[in-house]
DNA sequence: TGTACATCAGTGAACGCGCGTTCACTGATGTAC
DNA sequence: TGTACATCAGTGAACGCGCGTTCACTGATGTAC
């Protein structure tokens, strides 16, 4: 129960609708994206169900509509733990590679549900010239990983063609430690050993990713 | 529509009751768990649905019940795959854990619905002292992985103390790649392409820990 | 070998639920003259 | 400045659906004597 309109027209309905169905998503986190239920945005709204559909097609249009802002919201958070970081704030890409991975991994932790629900938006994050789903400094969290590996070739720590290997290595670890810690089988785990293995973890991804191109450049 | 039974008793309702959520997790492999519905399970099985609850507590149990049997599916992809390319089957500890992964991938993107499903059994996979569900050389894919981490350790690959870090990288790789390929934002990609990167990722995981490990014992 | 009877595995019908979606409509808004 | 009217955003009621689950029951099975 967020907000009730005030007369009859509403304001601003649409947002109001991608707002209660990401509240729904935040709440019932374990759900995922199934949490985002049309019929109950419209009441969390104070409105019609029928009023839902001048806003959108069907239900799935809301539910991409939220998943296109809670992309944004983990390129935020991602943004948000470079930025912590001394040494990737200060431009070092190892340091911002790591923070990619971290902040990546700290969402899905902090807000599984909404985590769950941004999968939807990667697949228009991927192909798309323009990805829809940006963060405050205009990327996207995949362009913020590309834009980190890009750094590590410009700086000879990464050969150019293992770049879109290490996009998914690096992807892939993440992803999958996400997925198990956050929403899967390692979910009970306490979140302190959680926190530490994520540290491990993208440690051994940043290490694989730029030790194995430096083979590769000495050996050929 | 799989089997009608013959009398009025069935046989074995539990069993093909299980098979028919199978059945039905396999043919909609992108709608995952959901697929399982308890009264469809009972019409494919030519019985009340009511009789589903003389087997069953509830629908989530059914769901259990089927993901224990995807889970030990697997389990019998993993050791297929191993036993298929020679290094593996000679005892090659790297070797192994290469099939482990691909086996993992591999099964994941020939019955994602499968993978899907299986996923509810990985937790009960992990703490218990004796996992329910195991392919035919009786163990679990956990326990798959345990063991060819072990020979990594104990051929001096790996690092005793790396072996739990390694157990997380490795899952989290290729289990984070699954997911993507299988039935995320990666899954339009074209199969060839899908296998090939495969085999790129778990050869750099299999890199990734063994030569970290290598630089581990070196240096202290 | 035959019958009584407890046990077990299914029947058949119904329940309440909440969903997504569609109907013809009405109230509020703002623009034209 | 005031009124007519087109436009837009919502109403209210209903639909069909399929689900999981529960009721009191009945038909088949097999064991005891």
């Amino acid at each position: 129960v967020s907000e009730a309109k005030v007369g009859y027209h509403h304001g601003d309905l649409r947002q109001a609708l991608v707002r209660a169905a990401l509240e729904m998503a935040r709440e019932r986190g374990a759900q995922g994206a199934q949490a985002v239920v049309l019929r109950e945005a419209t009441r969390r709204a104070g409105v019609t169900p029928r009023a839902a559909y001048r806003h959108f097609a069907d239900r799935e249009a809301l539910l991409r509509a939220a998943a296109q802002v809670a992309l944004g919201e983990m390129a935020r958070a991602i943004e948000n733990r470079q930025s912590q970081h001394p040494a990737a704030a200060a431009g070092d890409p190892a340091a911002l590679l790591t923070g990619v991975g971290l902040g990546y991994i700290h969402f899905a932790l902090d807000e599984p549900g909404w985590f769950d629900v941004a999968f939807f938006a990667m697949a228009d994050m991927l192909n798309t010239a323009s990805p829809p789903a940006r963060g405050p400094a205009g990327r996207s969290p995949y362009e913020q990983l590309q834009d980190v590996l890009q750094a590590l070739v410009a700086t000879g720590l990464l050969a150019p063609e293992r770049f879109a290997d290490a996009a998914v290595t690096c992807w892939s670890g993440v992803h999958g430690f996400a997925a198990l810690t956050a929403l899967g089988p390692l979910r009970e785990l306490p979140r302190e050993l959680v926190n530490a293995q994520a540290e491990r973890l993208v440690a051994d991804l940043v290490d694989a990713v730029t030790r194995r191109s430096t083979n590769y450049r000495s050996a050929k």
